[in-house]
DNA sequence: ATTCAGATTGCAACCGGTTGCAAAAATTGT
DNA sequence: ACAATTTTTGCAACCGGTTGCAATCTGAAT
């Protein structure tokens, strides 16, 4: 099908190993052969097969690109970042979704049979365990918006959602709401139980303040504004920190239909400050990840790892930055 | 480093021929060493190297999808969607993205040396010459949400942007609207043009009806906002076909904070029916494309070019469909 | 017990590269 | 011009599999 070395080799009156050489750096090759063997490449339109020198080198530059996150605006952003990135750096994304089952058991398979060289598994709701199971197979593994830890198992780049949920709840109470609510993602994700954790602990310093919690079913708008309508049934807080951008958006779009408007009579801060967090219909005040950081650093890490395979595990956090919109009263 | 055939051979008892058989199907292999095989395989933890076997077997099982669109929201449906379907076909998508020189020769270079075994081109903005430099260096491609064309050089899915512009027209004709306007996405793009020529050969055959046209710089939200707020500035007209949905998102935010509103004020159609279009606070009419459909037949075709590489470039046409939301008034 | 077709098996060559090693060539110094 | 180095080169083995072929085994039929 496509030529070969062998073939370069021939046209070019050379054994096979100078043009192997020839296309591998720091090899020994004369000015001479090396022009000999390119002219007939390109006579031949030859170029390499990165997978059968992989045989030999052990390394084939894929990285397993892993998510469930295929509805949340953010990811496609992550995933710009991402594969640009990776791009850079000569590595090749080799893309997997996750569909409902989160059982680690398969995509480590095919990953495996793929010899990717690491993997990066990009999840704000998959539980640690998840990018455990790649670690245990000795592939090196970074979980991005992953949850942190102070002695992770596997390496972790991504934000302190408990500091996130602190610095939510003091933007709140700067703001002198005294009756405000914790609209939460999926119980049962990771960033939702953190990020609660550090808004009940600043909330429940202050006093003569009245806090209340909900879940939505999913980082997603429908969830959000379902949670929301919920809320309104009842009485409602004054202002809500909500699981994320998408969601909140949700619940703005369910607060309107109520005929109520944000900020005025309910305030909302998100998560994330997607793209969509500052179109001007939207408006809303959000804390930012910085997910170009967090993706530079996680596929530096990823490179890292790759380097020293017995790297101990490391977590890094970014720091994340109300970002002032909209959607609450000002200070 | 990982377990290899000859290890799970050599524990087994039996030739490395014997190992091969047993994960090739079709292959002959009698119940009692496959048996063997199996055992010695999980206890060693063997699974068969995808990129070994590829070197002879010439099927590496990988696909290329490229796509230039990582800023707009359909398009995280669309990668979603390709993912899955890929996955259950049991091929992998090696994703490539195209940052903005659209230069097919290092995207080609790199996905031969990974010796994919086709590619997916998925774009709406991408000249029908880019899939056609795949289709020369005999690697089976096909083009989704690409140009139609009758006699293509590349396998094409996608919808016919003509028929969409002249749907369009009729459904703004229709609702009495006399002064319309066709508010493009960027003038480069095939889909802006096509859409474009349905527009005008619809509105072109009605009588006393008055058409302007303009361009956003991009299918995007920002571009979509800045082209209506210029739109505002002079005399606009009663009702707009915007590029897309996200256009028409940007155009919507344009008006209300014009003081104006949709459909009072001004009409909106939108194309594309992505997942926001849905959203209670925006409850755009639009027209839908079938995205699954196309993706769906995407894969299959690209299959199909798999088996005979030969094949004939065909181009496969999904209708459109008016969803009818809130931006338009009524009949 | 013998024959024979069909199923199973292992050998060895091959897929497209890489790399250690020793021989050959080029360079340097005298 | 000759020896000592350094650089370049090709050979051959190997990476982890697959596969055509001939040899062996199996079980049924005679």
């Amino acid at each position: 099908m496509a030529v070969t070395l062998k073939e370069v080799a021939e046209r070019a009156g050379v054994s096979r190993s100078a043009v192997s050489r020839t296309y591998t750096d720091g090899a020994s090759v004369s000015p001479k052969t090396r022009k000999k063997v390119e002219k007939a490449a390109k006579e031949l339109g030859y170029s390499p097969n990165a997978l059968a020198s992989s045989l030999t080198t052990g390394r084939t530059k894929l990285i397993g690109l892993i998510s469930n996150n295929f509805h949340n605006p953010l990811f496609l952003e992550v995933f710009d970042l991402f594969t640009r990135r990776l791009q850079e750096k000569g590595l090749r994304p080799l893309l997997v979704n996750l569909t409902d089952e989160t059982d680690p058991e398969s995509s480590l398979r095919m990953l495996k049979q793929y010899s990717v060289d690491g993997v990066i598994v990009a999840s704000s709701t998959l539980s640690p365990e998840f990018a455990k199971a790649f670690h245990d197979a000795k592939i090196p593994v970074v979980h991005s918006f992953g949850r942190f830890a102070s002695a992770p198992d596997v390496h972790v780049v991504g934000v302190d959602n408990v500091e996130c949920g602190r610095m939510a709840a003091r933007t709140l109470l700067a703001r002198g709401y005294k009756h405000i609510g914790f609209l939460g993602g999926p119980k049962g994700a990771t960033s939702t139980v953190d990020r609660r954790a550090g808004f009940m602990e600043v909330t429940g310093q202050a006093k003569g303040i009245k806090v209340k919690e909900s879940n939505a079913a999913a980082y997603s708008f429908e969830a959000g504004r379902t949670a929301m309508l919920k809320e309104l049934k009842g009485t409602h807080a004054e202002a809500y920190f909500c699981g994320d951008d998408v969601m909140s958006i949700g619940a703005l779009s369910a607060i309107n239909s109520s005929g109520l408007s944000a900020p005025t009579d309910i305030g909302i801060i998100g998560l994330n400050d997607m793209e969509m967090a500052k179109w001007e219909n939207i408006d809303l005040t959000t804390i930012r990840q910085p997910i170009k950081q967090i993706v530079d650093s996680s596929v530096e890490l990823v490179m890292a790892a790759l380097e020293d395979s017995n790297r101990h595990p490391e977590a890094r956090l970014f720091s994340c930055q109300v970002i002032e919109r909209g959607t609450l009263r000002p200070l």
